[in-house]
DNA sequence: CGTCTATTTGAATGTACTCAAAAGCGGTGG
DNA sequence: CCACCGCTTTTGAGTACATTCAAATAGACG
């Protein structure tokens, strides 16, 4: 049952009636990616919201000088998007792609918009879903002003325990914010606490 | 009238009626801060939203070192708050204080939430809310992890012009995240472009 | 004024980066 | 099944951006 992630991630939040759900799940397409494939790149605007039912995707800049910055890993039951994109329908700099073979679920913005009308709790839904990747996202900015790479990498394996098991060591000093020869000496160096 | 600047920054989002707005406004508490006044600590649970009418608070972290990086600032008509900490209802780990003698009003978490139920528009309204700041942050991280020092802090010049005018130095090294020592020396030697 | 804090300046240091090259690893095709 | 290719990881030497510590100067406030 390929909603059943999806269900179940809405139902940590809100209830549906029957009609609401059905009207819910119309409004998606399914979708698979390959390994590499792009889902959005810098310049695009960002059409849809979108739900990761298996595989793996990531979310990043690339910089004036070509280096990735990875913002976002989405396993399968996350969400991933460039937000300011979705918000203001203007080309974003992001790219989002698939790091293994993947499943989405997809949701234009218009049809979201059409949702909210219909059924308003889906505001408190993604309010809700914005608030806590808010909370989130404030607390790597003070981990990256405040910790030395060491301990944001060890950060990272405590928060993501079942990602750093599947990620090559380059995309985790990418999003950790150090160059993967760094990163590298780090773990040869020293013995994680 | 001291809710205007609050009105208005609803009014951008979502309409209100008369006993809508009624009803909002007796959620609010108005509350004078002297400058170095704390209004949160570190440990301490956040209890209410936050809207700030005059003068100009700041947020931020306290690192083990004792060194201070800060999150946000706000001026008039900026929300502020430990987001994490006032959705989950736990101590958080930061600190707001005033750096100009402020006015602020503030809706507990209790009355936030009834005002949900009988108002759900401001679901809408903080959902925006929250997926804007979301996207400030994403940019802000994206900004800590590629650009050097000297370009943040043109940034933050091109972003927030009005606060260059009034914040110590110090302030704006804090939130671009280098040593006070270093910005000095940076905008002594270089010519912003 | 005098005190407290912010800013500037300098020298020494450190964390992390750059560039380069070698070694490892996985997949693919002959 | 082995050989080769592409990509990741490791290692090393030199470098750079930013910090630390210290001291002098300048500003703001009572």
């Amino acid at each position: 049952m390929e909603y059943g992630l999806l269900l179940q991630n809405i139902a940590k939040h809100i209830r549906l009636s029957a009609d609401e759900e059905k009207y819910f799940l119309s409004g998606w397409q399914s979708k698979k990616l390959r390994r590499k494939q792009f889902l959005l790149q810098e310049g695009d605007v960002t059409k849809n919201a979108v739900f990761v039912v298996s595989g793996l995707l990531r979310m990043y800049s690339i910089d004036k000088n070509g280096f990735e910055h990875i913002l976002q890993f989405a396993p399968p039951g996350w969400w991933i998007g460039d937000i300011k994109s979705f918000i203001s329908q203007q080309p974003g700099s992001l790219y989002i792609d698939a790091l293994e073979d993947s499943g989405i679920l997809l949701m234009e913005k218009t049809y979201l918009d059409q949702l909210y009308k219909k059924v308003p709790s889906f505001e408190r839904f993604f309010r809700i879903l914005a608030e806590n990747a808010l909370g989130t996202y404030q607390q790597r900015l003070i981990d990256n002003l405040s910790l030395p790479a060491i301990e944001r990498y060890n950060n990272f394996c405590r928060l993501y325990p079942s990602l750093i098991e599947c990620l090559p060591q380059k995309q985790v000093a990418s999003y950790i914010g150090v160059t993967p020869e760094f990163l590298s000496k780090m773990l040869s160096g020293k013995q994680t606490s």
